[in-house]
DNA sequence: TAGATTGTTAATCGATTAACAATC
DNA sequence: TAGATTGTTAATCGATTAACAATC
């Protein structure tokens, strides 16, 4: 019934958002919000959160607001987390190796089945548990289990490889790490972590925020 | 003589990719490169690369082109690129450490010089030859030295609290890793890489990609 | 009932795209 | 010069905000 309208990357990027905030009121025991008083936290209108709820059919009641649980459990159906993700990483690195261990992805769902690295000297290592495979090993492993996520943490001239080889492998999901843009054909997803684009913008902000600050305090 | 119309958030965002491929062109020593170029390998139209450049006053040659070279530069002096920042890690978990073992972002002139964490069993330990220190010396360490950004990679409950300890020292930009919104001063700038937001996200399109490819193959 | 707050339409605002004159 | 491609304005599109009727 809902799925029918497109929905804006904004607004898809707003619902995580509203998921992670009624959870924290969840733990809190509030049973009962509303579209004010999530717009105040989420630092937007409360138009526009009820405009977004109403993208979905409306999940509130006059005069009352939303209840906290149904609420979540509704953008969380929404989100695809009423169910679990497994996946693979691919680049048993630093960076990888963190991701690896990181364990509130797993309470979402999302857990890490196989770990793989080009490198001799990591392999038969174990993360989590997890033995590290040689990346030779990952088409076999696919085979064998249902990876619905594979996760790139392979320095970037690898990138490109990595995801064609895991798109070879039938994975719709891919969860990239290294800086460059992946081109993935249209029936997979991909989301990147690009680190280094977020320092830079970083850099953007304070600068224009120290000119600001400078410009007012000597003014002609 | 720029930075006086707003520049939205799309557009600051596009800057880094910008630059990033601006780089790669360069060291391919392609030192030209027209805005249909760059309009078809960051997936957007050639009218808004133009518009984007145009917005900072415009840096093309009628019937040319841009000039790689002049490009890049421009565009790192738009996000500040043309200096170095000076960061503070804290939280040398796992996340931190990766973090800190990044070797990419000194490159780009973003250099960690001290880094921080409250559990005693780390404290003397080295990251890349710098000293792992208590938390309770952060305040000292930043008397002594010049810190631009705090980088956060603790536990989303300790996040608001060092943020706050963060930003009573004066730093003013923050590179925060937990997730939690945490609500900055109006002169200190933040950015936020939410990790499980982003999983999130992807499970979100890969569910809705899977509903369209189903729909297709099975019409009523 | 009166008060509160959503659902829902319409108005506004801003970003993207189209178009073409300018000019290298 | 002819061809190419930007600079720049105008048109379009889409997202956000405003407003208020509906209704709990």
């Amino acid at each position: 019934m809902n799925c029918e309208k497109k929905v804006s990357n904004a607004l898809i990027r707003r619902l995580p958002k509203y998921y992670r905030y009624l959870s924290t009121l969840q733990q809190m025991r509030i049973s009962r919000v509303s579209s004010k008083d999530l717009s105040q936290r989420l630092g937007i209108t409360s138009s526009q959160v009820r405009q977004d709820f109403f993208h979905f059919g409306g999940f509130g009641l006059q005069g009352y607001g939303y209840d906290v649980a149904s609420l979540l459990q509704e953008i969380g159906c929404i989100l695809g987390l009423d169910r679990t993700y497994n996946m693979a990483l691919i680049g048993a690195g630093n960076l990888g190796q963190a991701i690896a261990k990181h364990s509130s992805f797993e309470k979402r769902g999302f857990q890490i089945i196989g770990v793989f690295d080009a490198n001799p000297h990591l392999i038969g290592k174990q993360i989590k548990g997890i033995d590290i495979q040689h990346y030779d090993q990952l088409e076999d492993f696919v085979k064998r289990h249902s990876v619905d996520i594979a996760v790139i943490t392979v320095p970037r001239i690898y990138a490109q490889d990595v995801m064609q080889r895991v798109v070879d492998l039938g994975i719709k999901g891919i969860w990239n790490f290294a800086s460059v843009e992946l081109d993935v054909p249209e029936d997979v997803s991909i989301e990147n972590i690009h680190l280094s684009e977020s320092l830079m913008t970083l850099a953007y902000e304070m600068k224009r925020k120290k000119e600001k600050t400078q410009k007012r305090s000597k003014p002609l």
